[in-house]
DNA sequence: ATGTGC
């Protein structure tokens, strides 16, 4: 699979057949050292092979290697023209995504509430495989709601502010779900984990402000140089899991039916105009809310502990998915058409003045949150006019070693020493856990958020550095 | 990511 450099930051993979389009890959030769050894180039590639897919396959600079589609993959299709979806482009964790929140403290004032902050915080917030969530659920009636209402239905039932829902992709809530569509199944593993963090690369982040790139739109997103800040990065569960699981399964069954052939089963696709495409939609939209849901019960959460052990409120800055498909319309050789836009590990970016923003960010853009690896910094972006990739850019590190390659390499509880001595409170979920998200395993974000700004692709407005985590 | 395989 041959990249060739279009400029220091653009690569194409020349279409051949079955490609319908080039494949175009967003890093550096420094970003991608291995590039001749890894397998998501061929991935783009297969991506380039879907019906109706417009553009190219594109490729953000953290991608890497996943299910069907690579992780930091961005995939239109054009839907008048029998343009797929494919649960693949999404991901198991359906609208996976990261939501910033800014605190009324200085980092100077958190060390005398730092202690109890964080024992609050590991005690307040679920995670792990087990089954603890802030919220129990009483029937299937009131699961609904939340697959139907998002973050919407937490903030109508008590826990969060309408200003919350102003401030999040979507106000909170995707239309047409369709709770029909998700599976007995999908409910059972999603009644007892709406409010918890899960595992993996999951977590919740006190962090400071330690560099502003950009003084105006950081203040539009109420950000400051010093200021204490929350991230949090989780998304749907084991609901969002089986429903990828179950639409991939009824998706094989139907391509031969819609004379779709797809290189890798892991593709699985179906016309976003077709019963099948209806229904993962439905269903999605559904896993989305979940997941919205979820990050607003555990920022409730975070408030009662903040409020309690620090004195402060926590106002969300923006809440934004990187694991999702959306219908959205862009501009095609010169024609405004309406496109299933994949992002993968990648993050819709608008640019200043989108109708789509809350008022108070139109003229700023739409902040992005892109997560280091544990104990290294986080940024926040903007989207810019613009960019190539249907508005989206990079949504993490990027991961370079596998779990389990990572596990073997260092011990938990000596990674949490060595954070401990760099000033950084870990309140871990388990030892292995902790282990599988050594820094080691993962890119240099600066690097990462670097290469995309330079692509054009998005603009840095700060830098955060964590001064405690609570890992999933 | 994930009741860490179906």
């Amino acid at each position: 699979m041959e990249l060739v450099e279009e400029s220091p930051y653009r690569f194409r993979i020349d279409r051949c057949d079955p490609m319908r389009v080039p494949g175009v890959v967003f890093a550096s030769r420094a970003l991608i050292p291995h590039v001749d050894e890894d397998r998501w180039p061929q991935q783009v590639a297969n991506v380039a092979t879907l019906p109706g897919i417009v553009g190219a396959s594109y490729a953000m600079p953290d991608v890497h290697w996943g299910y069907g589609f690579p992780i930091g993959g961005v995939a239109a299709t054009d839907v008048a023209a029998g343009g797929v979806v494919s649960p693949g482009g999404v991901g198991f964790d359906i609208s996976c995504g990261v939501r910033l929140l800014a605190a009324d403290l200085d980092r100077t004032d958190l060390p005398r509430v730092r202690d109890a902050l964080m024992d609050g915080l590991d005690a307040a917030i679920p995670r792990g495989m087990g089954r603890g969530a802030v919220w129990q659920l009483a029937d299937r009636a009131e699961l609904d709601a939340v697959l139907r209402g998002g973050s919407r239905y937490a903030v109508e039932r008590g826990h969060g502010v309408p200003r919350d829902l102003a401030r999040c992709e979507d106000a909170g809530v995707v239309d047409d779900a369709d709770p029909g569509q998700v599976s007995d199944r999908a409910v059972q593993r999603g009644q007892q984990q709406v409010g918890s963090l899960g595992s993996g690369n999951h977590f919740l982040e006190v962090q400071a402000v330690d560099e502003v790139h950009d003084e105006a739109v950081a203040a539009a997103f109420g950000l400051r140089a010093g200021q204490v800040v929350v991230m949090i990065h989780c998304g749907s569960r084991g609901l969002g899991h089986q429903i990828c699981t179950d639409h991939v399964r009824a998706m094989e069954r139907a391509m031969p039916g819609h004379g779709i052939e797809v290189p890798d089963r892991q593709l699985a696709c179906a016309p976003v105009r077709s019963p099948q495409g209806r229904a993962y939609l439905g269903a999605m939209a559904a896993a989305a809310n979940y997941a919205r849901a979820n990050r607003q019960l555990l920022t409730a959460a975070a408030r009662r502990v903040f409020a309690r052990t620090a004195g402060s409120g926590l106002h969300l800055v923006y809440d934004v998915s990187h694991n999702l498909a959306k219908i959205e319309t862009h501009g095609v050789d010169g024609a405004d058409r309406r496109l299933c836009v994949h992002r993968k590990g990648a993050t819709r970016a608008l640019p200043p003045g989108h109708p789509q923003l809350p008022a108070d960010l139109r003229a700023a853009g739409q902040p992005v949150f892109v997560p280091g690896s544990m104990g290294t910094a986080s940024y926040v972006l903007t989207g810019v006019a613009g960019a190539p990739a249907f508005a989206s850019t990079c949504h993490g590190a990027g991961r370079v070693r596998s779990r389990a390659q990572a596990g073997k390499s260092v011990r938990g509880q000596e990674l949490r020493r060595e954070l401990q001595a760099r000033g950084i409170a870990v309140r871990g979920a388990s030892w292995r856990g902790l282990a599988e998200e050594t820094p080691q395993a993962y890119k240099d974000v600066s690097a990462v958020v670097d290469v995309a700004e330079a692509a054009g692709l998005c603009r840095r407005v700060a830098r955060l550095v964590p001064l405690g985590v609570v890992k999933g």
